[in-house]
RNA sequence: GCCGGUGUGAUGGAAUUGGCAGACGUGCCAGACUCAAAAUCUGGUGGUGGCGACACCGUACCGGUUCGAUCCCGGUCACCGGCACCA
């Protein structure tokens, strides 16, 4: 038999899958349909990431299978080209952002056909293509329409080095999510998309999903969701006015003693005439204007602040006078940019009334507020008409109830969630269709002149006043506006990159479509994605933003479902080999196409899946890599001990039948390590017993095919078995084969083991017990002592107990 | 600080309605083939004691429930991830 020559034979049957099309989708089949999506990777320059291979190679496998079992799948590939580095790339290159993508989808194109994937190319997707961003403007515009977009002059997450504003998604941790530099806050005019109108869809929509625990769990975090109170508070020399609160605990009120507001609060502006002490309020704020995000967070202990002089809040509930403060403990971006402190029950608070020496009131007991603030549940003393309650929930339903009643409160939620800042002072992204018009204010670009394009520049370098390198385009800037027809101009601003990313999945289901995102028809074929699969860092960004758009979309009748993602796992992260996360600066990355030369992409593929469980991390191991290498060649050597035969042996009928059950079940659990193990188990037995069949090396080759399809496509062409695997059939198992006639169960005395016996699978629970009973060491345990009890556990064990 | 997760041989990891701990792979040891090496094949491989059949110990640590705990409960420690002065 000639040996396995892994590069001509992967080439070959690449080709061969291409050219007959076997992995295309159709619109419309009777069959079942199966969407199983994974993130459409960025084309960086350097190529593919064996993280990629991994990311993809889970739903590889279960698309595979799936086809094999007769449904109609939908497993696309695409590319989210837009972004920074492409565009760093072409100011150090002087080449153009056009040719730089295009080079690195061609490039990315030859590797993922490398390594196998049964993608259906003939639906790649180029989120840089006028025909897809012309639906990313569309969708824009909708919201637009809608009144979900607005501008604010706001502070923003700003990054220095890049030059741009930042969502608070993209500057988590307070560093820029692209070149780790700190994120600083800049007022700056910034396009919002109106995110916090669908926070509850987007909480209410989880329950309808089936997630991966952790990340609902992330995502019910992110957005923050908090319910409480607002309260108002007169505000004694001000004109009648009122200092608007959130807080969560409205039952603490009567413990109220001091008020605090964020420096960037604006009726300190306003008052600044009235506050006697402004100039020691304003040296404090410019203080903490300096301070970093992180400067701010690491502080944690020490309180700083200003009272202001000459403003005093007035309790509404007990109209007792009390101090307000300006401290930087308090942020502007979160509730009313104002609390009212109750040191005895909040530890912040508390720490602050200790610095300034503030009076600390307890109202409710149960903790010791000479040491620290009481947060638990208690008797509300002190406190008027919350006097007596003994627990939260009704001490602040009645508190809120007594507030409405006054009309001086009510009750209200927060989000931690911000409204999703979306403009980027970079060329490399969709513009933003909109037309700023001195007489008609921002007037939406008509839907017929979608695409608006991107000029083509020479010069993408931001500008230092931080504009985009739009606006020195004079022909793209200067503009007719489409409502008065007066001279007007462009938006320069570009969106960011997770725009074309928020709907691509959509245009998939009818990827060639120009008159819609979509045919209403195809949406309505393919529905939901059944299988999401891709990486944790996108949990609480693309997963939650594409959500967004999806509910729009299906707000306004655009899509026929609610969510996107009907389920949706994670894969874990490749480390290197050294254990740490892979890193150029490390050195220990492993380019995956370098695998694909030595060893062949079926290895890469099994390797990426064997390694360990798919949801962890795990470190590569060259050597283990090897084992994968010598588990297909004794795959290969399997036609050597070949030998006729169309119906299973009776010496591996059981064990092949087991695996079938194993594999066809561990694949959709994604527990690929443990199928890999199996068929390890199974080739292992197999070559205990000196020879194999044709049916029983149809139904190992058959298993092994999603994840190694190419040397099994080759075995089944060698041995003249009929048409291609990629278009067979999946093996079913018969459920009564799957059991050993007899079965070996252990003989426990007191919990203890102390034989093992081989009994008929079926045998009665007394016959075993007498089995147990007559054995050697068994019955050396029990004698002279009492049997307490007996049990039998069928299959598994008997313990006996004495005393 | 808050939320979540994890902890098993030399090593990656198996095993869950509570029932033989360590499947499968790697590494290592021994043997076969070879002038030799690589590759391949065969056997062994949690620890301690014993020539030995065997005994005892063992799933981060302490305790509990149970005939029986890697698994359930209470507490402690370590590491990883997310959020973080969120009122």
């Amino acid at each position: 038999m000639k040996n396995y020559d892994f590069k001509a034979t992967e080439a070959k049957w690449q080709k061969r899958w291409e050219d007959e099309g076997v992995f295309h989708a159709e619109d419309g089949s009777s069959k079942p349909k199966f969407y199983g999506l994974v993130e459409f990777p960025y084309p960086s320059g350097a190529g593919m990431h064996v993280g990629h291979i991994k990311a993809y190679s889970g739903l590889e496998v279960i698309s595979r299978k799936r086809r094999m079992q007769g449904y109609n799948v939908l497993f696309p590939i695409g590319f989210d080209a837009f972004g920074l580095p492409t565009e760093n790339y072409a100011i150090k290159t002087g080449m153009h952002p056009r040719k730089v993508t295009d080079m690195n989808i061609k490039h990315f194109s030859d590797q993922l056909h490398s390594v196998g994937f049964s993608f259906d190319w003939t639906r790649v997707i180029d989120t840089t293509d006028e025909d897809y961003y012309k639906w990313t403007q569309w969708i824009f515009l909708k919201m637009f329409e809608n009144g979900l977009v607005f501008r604010d002059k706001a502070l923003v997450n700003y990054c220095p080095h890049c030059k741009v504003v930042l969502s608070n998604e993209d500057s988590q941790g307070g560093h820029c999510d692209i070149c780790h530099s700190e994120v600083v806050q800049k007022a700056k005019d910034v396009w919002y998309l109106r995110i916090t109108e669908y926070a509850d869809k987007l909480l209410e929509g989880l329950e309808t999903v089936d997630y991966l625990p952790n990340i609902k769990l992330q995502q019910v975090n992110w957005i923050g969701k908090s319910t409480g109170a607002f309260v108002n508070f007169k505000v004694k020399g001000s004109d009648d006015e009122e200092l608007r609160i959130y807080t969560t605990r409205p039952d603490t009120l009567y413990g109220v003693t001091f008020m605090v507001m964020a420096p960037e609060h604006p009726m300190i502006d306003k008052y600044a005439d009235r506050i006697s002490n402004m100039d020691a309020i304003t040296a404090y704020r410019k203080e903490c204007a300096k301070k970093t995000e992180f400067e701010r967070t690491q502080l944690v202990k020490e309180k700083t602040g200003v009272r202001i002089e000459g403003l005093s809040g007035i309790n509404p509930v007990d109209g007792k006078e009390i101090p307000i403060y300006v401290a930087d403990y308090v942020m502007m971006g979160y509730g009313t940019g104002a609390i009212m402190a109750v040191p005895a029950h909040d530890q912040r608070d508390y720490d602050f009334a200790k610095e300034f020496g503030i009076d600390i009131i307890e109202v409710i007991k149960g903790g010791d507020i000479s040491k620290e603030a009481y947060t638990g549940d208690g008797e509300m003393v002190n406190s008027g008409v919350l006097n007596g309650i003994n627990n939260k929930k009704d001490s602040i339903a009645k508190m809120i109830e007594y507030l409405e009643e006054k009309g001086c409160g009510e009750a209200g939620v927060q989000y931690k969630m911000k409204d999703w800042a979306f403009n980027r002072q970079r060329y490399w992204g969709e513009p933003i269709p909109i037309v700023h018009c001195p007489t008609c204010g921002m007037v939406a670009v008509p839907y017929e002149e979608l695409p608006l394009r991107l000029p083509v520049v020479e010069q993408f370098e931001p500008g230092s006043d931080g504009e985009s390198p739009l606006a020195k385009i004079d022909s793209f800037v200067n503009c007719k506006c489409p409502k008065c027809g007066g001279d007007a101009r462009r938006e320069t601003d570009t969106m960011p990159q997770w725009a074309g990313s928020s709907w691509y999945y959509l245009r998939y289901m009818d990827p060639h479509n120009n008159e819609a995102l979509a045919a209403r028809d195809k949406l309505e074929y393919w529905g939901q994605v059944d299988w999401y699969n891709g990486g944790m860092e996108h949990v609480t960004r693309h997963m939650i933003y594409s959500r967004f758009w999806h509910r729009f979309l299906y707000d306004i009748g655009v899509v026929p479902t609610k969510e996107p993602y009907a389920k949706r796992t994670a894969q874990g992260l490749i480390l290197g080999p050294d254990g740490d996360k892979m890193s150029k600066s490390k050195g220990n990355v492993i380019d995956p196409m370098d695998v694909v030369n030595e060893y062949g992409a079926d290895v890469l593929r099994t390797y990426v899946l064997f390694m360990g469980d798919y949801e962890k991390a795990a470190p590569w191991s060259e050597s283990s890599v090897k084992g994968c290498k010598r588990f297909l060649d004794r795959t290969w050597g399997l036609q050597e001990i070949l030998v006729p035969g169309d119906e299973y042996s009776p010496e591996l009928e059981v064990a092949i039948n087991k695996t079938i059950k194993k594999v066809t079940e561990d694949i959709e659990g994604m527990k690929f390590n443990t199928a890999i193990a199996a068929l390890m188990t199974l080739i292992n037995d197999i070559y205990d017993n000196g020879k194999l069949n044709n049916a029983e090396l149809k139904a190992f080759v058959t298993l092994l095919y999603p994840f190694a399809p190419h040397i099994t496509e080759e075995i089944w062409e060698a041995q003249g078995f009929s048409g291609m695997l990629a278009n067979g059939n999946w093996v079913d198992f018969d459920a009564d084969k799957c059991v050993d006639a007899t079965i070996e169960i252990v003989a426990q005395v007191n919990g203890k083991i102390r034989a093992k016996l081989n009994i008929a699978a079926d045998a009665a629970s007394d016959e075993v017990l007498a089995l147990a009973k007559a054995d050697e060491k068994v019955a050396a345990e029990i004698s002279g002592k009492t049997i307490v009890k007996e049990l039998y556990v069928p299959g598994r064990l008997v313990n006996i107990v004495v005393k």
